[in-house]
DNA sequence: TGTACATCAGTGAACGCGCGTTCACTGATGTAC
DNA sequence: TGTACATCAGTGAACGCGCGTTCACTGATGTAC
């Protein structure tokens, strides 16, 4: 059992590895180090050996993650600039709240909104990376983008509605299990395109821009 | 120590006020048993005996919790109806969405929103408390005060908006620490003030309601 | 080129702790005859 | 009115388990002279 996986990669990636893993589908405490170290085919003690203790070990996984949609989220702000620099607010928008979508579409990303929302509380392990490193940069950056296209708009009105958009965005990939309830989402084929339009559309009225009276 | 509070109102009552307090600061993990018992000025055992384990009691603390949000929205809704008969949308929605702020004010109950989206989750030990008595109640009342005073609109649409406003106040309120960082929070005396005027003007627009175009 | 030592990656086993649950028990309060 | 028994609220102590961490250790790989 301790000789699967055997990748000539080097314990810490391997563990680094399962923990990204395991962490992502089950949470902090959903982990026992034990789990973490079996996958990897190591002893108990490699993880404070690599990495200083279970939390150092979460911190990094987690710090990794977050500078992935970061990055995956200011790259697409960047090829809308680049490819569509005529692009119009709604086409943003759409652009912004669909790639939410397909990064949390599969059932292991999803669990990752609820880690961030844990996170978010007092008793988090890593409350200063969601905001440093996914919060901060990601709304700063949608602001100014929607900037460009309205530069009419009030500067703190804009901050105000990209944080709007983001609990829209987050609040249906979180709860639709809860909202497949109310509506008829039966076949929930369209979930996404449905949504999408949605919250473009309500966002887009919402920002009031005179761009589209 | 296990004299204190010795109100005679039984150990049963006892325990279900100590749990409630402890398990809507900490969360369900967050609480041991012993904790509650000793709080409670009884025995670990007590637990097992009154309520068949902490599952259980655990749910039963947060389905009298839920049930009273619910009831409380339901109320608001219903004497805006009884006092203000002719109100427009934007004060259904402005009363509407203070009440939320209100309820959610203290740190204690800040946490209960955390409690909230964790039950959401695919590990969670009373999810279905949470759509059943919370979610689906609610969003169905205000659905249908929408509609009253807007009855040429969609159904299948405010029922989205409605989620659309749900996912504002829920982020607003829990990343108001995150967002403190972008905005100039630094004296938050208008906080609420600022953040349900925001929403509210936010998803009239969002609505799209003829009466206000 | 050989030898002595230091460093490094990783291990095996145990430690101590806190957890939820269980079980045999106690003492008080009904209830039947 | 007394006695025997059943029920009930609650207890004390222990059980077994899984947890994160620690410590002494191993064997391989540098490095200095």
């Amino acid at each position: 059992m301790q000789t699967l996986s055997q990748q000539p990669k080097g314990t810490r990636a391997a563990l680094l590895e399962c923990a990204e893993q395991l962490f992502l589908a089950h949470g902090y405490e959903g982990v026992s180090i034990r789990q973490i170290t079996e996958a990897a085919g190591s002893n108990v003690a490699a993880i404070n050996y690599h990495f200083n203790g279970k939390t150092s070990l979460f911190r990094e996984v987690l710090a990794t993650r977050l500078d992935q949609i970061t990055r995956n989220k200011l790259a697409i702000l960047k090829d809308l600039d680049e490819q569509q620099p005529a692009a119009n607010l709604e086409q943003i928008l759409d652009a912004y709240i669909l790639s939410f979508f397909e990064e949390f579409s599969t059932p292991e990303s999803d669990r990752l909104t609820q880690i961030i929302y844990r996170e978010m509380g007092p008793d988090a392990v890593a409350s200063d990376l969601i905001a440093t490193r996914l919060i901060v940069p990601i709304n700063q950056a949608v602001q100014k983008r929607i900037l460009t296209v309205c530069p009419n708009l009030d500067k703190t009105h804009v901050s105000y509605c990209v944080s709007s958009i983001t609990g829209q965005i987050m609040h249906f990939i979180r709860a639709r299990e809860a909202l497949s309830s109310i509506r008829n989402l039966d076949q929930n084929q369209t979930f996404t395109e449905d949504t999408v339009r949605h919250i473009t559309q309500f966002s887009l009225r919402g920002i009031g821009s005179k761009h589209h009276a």
